[in-house]
DNA sequence: CGCGTAATTGAAGATCTTCAATAAGGGTGG
DNA sequence: CCACCCTTATTGAAGATCTTCAATTACGCG
């Protein structure tokens, strides 16, 4: 299972000493800009300028341009998402993003632009190291970063293929209340929902109707238990999984990733 | 447009000066491997036995190991799949691979196993350089390559969300027409599905029916001509934009890509 | 020519969306 | 604190879309 990796870390998938998390008790130092702990990219940017906070209320955007690939956006807290719009306004979102994750401004698919879009508030940490570019291009380490977060994000893209192209509407409901519970719900067992009904259609390829209506249903089959329209547990992740004809995700991953570790 | 591009290349959308690219008439020299012009790897394996020729026959596969990051695939004839399956048999088709595009082992997605598939009969050059990780991890060249091979691949699946989340099946067909024919047709015009029906329908989350039923639809409305089964041209590609709500990839990237540039 | 696989097609059924109406919250001003 | 308004969520019914099942038809290969 562990084996040499090439962007600089071990395969490892219980241990991931590179990943940025949000540790408000953690005693490491901090990083000066976004106070998150164990910060990527502190120390890439030699002038403070290069760094700004940014905040974004809900359904702000910031677009993703083509050709600017040293621009990165940390989430520090709350969550948006990565999504595309076509012409005649179908929105699709495309991932998720939670304290922790960054988004690199170039992933612009197809000619229709990607924008980053706050579900909730939040506020986000903008950092443009494109001055410095002769220098980390000649980097490994800060190469390899950049490969374990492509890396990280392709895996959750394919995964999100999978869902989309294979799963029907009552089973991507599931396998997303599953996964967010997973991936964000607190030790306490309830987990929040960052976003709108139509948000999660927009994400699982629904619409808005359809979402609620499945809710519905699964709130009356005690699948999951609502305690109000965005709050959940989950009695039995094992009966959730017995319904899934995929594997639920591993709860050690970091909310809802793009942010982690290598595979 | 042009700007800084951290892995080692200049962002530009019309040369593409460092991707690999089969050119049988081609005066640069050849890989001895694979007979492949401006090999990526070529250079980064010092011993031989670290290449091997395969020749796979079409439904035969590989199988993606988690946790083996420096073994590639490159297709160096045919057509091959990678892809996943569900416990209860259902399939998704993630990406179509082409002549020149590489593939890295380690892309498994959650806990199902992801394998590359041939389509057709294909000849694939097998390159393992777990041996050289030490060394390949502080290579700024071999890393940039990687991450730009990671990039174009994520922005490939990216694409392929918006498609299954939000064009309808008729709309899928017609992109994906449109697409391989923009992507691989011939400068006479004619293009060749180097795929089944069901497979077709395997990328694209519908079913064998149902892409044979479009397709008919399609070859009624005039759309797309085909010659047979497999065979078809492209009266006006305008036309096609046309009926699409997103715009048309761009014919410069190379053939179903995943192999390509940095954007 | 004959056989086996792949493709096509129609009809029935399941699933998902659309449309419209209603209910539930959340925030604001009185 | 309450009334009001606006946005979001829910739900039923009808319609569109996609799948399933079954029956042909076409094609490739000995």
């Amino acid at each position: 299972m562990t084996k040499a990796f090439p962007f600089g870390a071990e395969m490892n998938f219980a241990a991931r000493p590179d990943t940025q998390v949000l540790r408000p008790e953690g005693n490491g130092s901090r990083c000066d800009a976004c106070q998150l702990v164990e910060c990527r990219f502190r120390g890439y940017a030699p002038q403070k300028d290069a760094i700004r906070q940014r905040v974004l209320t809900r359904g702000e955007t910031l677009e993703c341009r083509e050709g600017v690939c040293l621009r990165f956006w940390v989430i520090v807290s709350g969550h948006a998402a990565t999504c595309t719009s076509f012409r005649d306004g179908r929105r699709q979102i495309l991932s998720i993003e939670g304290e922790g994750d960054t988004i690199c401004g170039s992933m612009a698919t197809r000619e229709s632009e990607q924008r980053l879009e706050a579900l909730t508030d939040c506020q986000i940490c903008d950092i443009d190291l494109s001055r410095w570019s002769s220098e980390l291009r000649e980097n490994p380490t800060f190469l390899a970063m950049s490969a374990r977060l492509l890396h990280a994000r392709l895996v959750k893209s394919l995964a999100h293929v999978s869902t989309l192209g294979r799963l029907d509407s009552n089973e991507r409901v599931t396998y997303f209340l599953a996964e967010t519970a997973l991936r964000r719900g607190d030790t306490g067992g309830l987990t929040t929902l960052p976003m709108s009904r139509e948000d999660i259609a927009d994400y699982l390829g629904l619409n808005t109707d359809s979402v609620s209506r499945i809710l519905s249903r699964i709130r009356k089959s005690g699948l999951f238990r609502f305690i109000s329209a965005t709050e959940y547990t989950v009695p039995s992740m094992e009966a959730v999984a017995r319904r899934l004809p995929v594997a639920l995700p591993d709860p050690t991953e970091p909310i809802y990733s793009a942010g982690g570790h290598a595979s």
